[in-house]
DNA sequence: ACAGCCATGTAACTCGTTACATGATTAC
DNA sequence: GTAATCATGTAACGAGTTACATGGCTGT
């Protein structure tokens, strides 16, 4: 029936699963602050076609509204899922396969060629890795402090702390790595000096 | 001048750092032992296409041969990179930012809107992650001792083990975090049960 | 003889991006 | 008044995939 929708088409619907209506802004607003992490942000543009297929199969409801009610005021069109969409999701997720992450690593790309430049360069790399790292626990950590109060068994929040809890280890272990790989490349490098950080 | 290259592009040229020539067919099978843990393995047919683009702007050099030194025999294209190809690489390498890594994790993205679906088949879903992983760790352990002895500073290995050994240490976390997962939907599942694994 | 691997490529297509275009509303 | 934010879309394009097509070489 509907399984010509792309990952990121069942990932929007997902969002709507959360109880509210949502302009397509609205929902790339979500979406930065958590699909972000483990899936993809992805652009205004792309949101706004999937919701245009959705919508076609059915999955989604538009709801084109004035604002404010005023005759000449802006047109907002919000989005919510519907009973065919839940069953779409549904299905999705019981009966097609999860696959394995995709991890687009730039960083570990240009380590495993290390050899090609400098060593500095390619600690000077790792720090700036460390520092995005630190921003990413930052915007991470304060959203999973914006679930507490409803993230136990049977409250609304209870899988997306999960998963928050998870994105926040993962960061971490990241950090933990980088440390690792620069404290190789310290001690042992060209010059005599040890890492900086 | 040749920043049109496609990241793809210089993981590609990465390869032809060690020392080999190699043919395409060659360049997708260490493609897949190596850059799909963190990057991608690219379909054949990218990279011929990026063989072809690299040749054209003379980063690699082709090296067409008969097999066997026959008249009629088959055709083998070798690649090299050449030192405009290294001189591109390590301009790439200092001057333009690694990025952060993108990490598309069906998993999470699941496991996100859990309250979808039973409890029960999130829970088989995270069972078979760990099976993926155990083989993911299998494949790559493989790797990684297939480099010993040539994975000391100085030595050519050195980064790709290091490489190897954060990959390792994150599929060991991802299994940590899916066993957290489900020991956290166990205890408190809808049904009396606990995990089952 | 036949299966499986080695080897190379083209064509069609999809996902997703950036750039462009428009305009209303809100905060200062 | 004007800058930032809210809101929606189109067009062009690029990276990468699958499907298709071809054919030689190797082991049994």
């Amino acid at each position: 029936m509907s399984q010509d929708i792309p990952v990121t088409g069942y990932a929007i619907l997902g969002l709507l699963t959360f109880g509210d209506e949502l302009t397509g802004y609205e929902i790339k607003q979500r979406a930065d602050v958590t699909l972000r992490f483990y899936w993809v942000s992805p652009a205004m543009s792309q949101i706004y076609t999937e919701l245009r297929r959705l919508s076609d199969r059915g999955l989604v409801v538009a709801d084109v509204r004035r604002d404010g009610g005023r005759e000449d005021g802006r047109e907002v069109t919000t989005y919510a899922i519907t009973d065919a969409g839940q069953e779409a999701l549904r299905a999705w997720m019981d009966q097609t396969p999860a696959g394995f992450p995709v991890l687009k690593h730039p960083v570990l790309l240009r380590l495993l060629i290390g050899h090609v430049t400098e060593t500095e360069q390619t600690r000077q790399m790792l720090h700036d890795y460390v520092a995005e790292l630190d921003q990413a626990l930052a915007d991470l950590s304060a959203v999973r402090e914006s679930l507490r109060g409803a993230d136990e068994p049977g409250q609304p929040f209870r899988f997306p702390s999960l998963v928050a809890d998870w994105g926040l280890d993962y960061f971490d272990a990241e950090k933990r790595h980088t440390r690792l790989a620069l404290a190789s490349l310290g001690e042992t490098g060209p010059e005599g000096e040890t890492a900086t950080a």
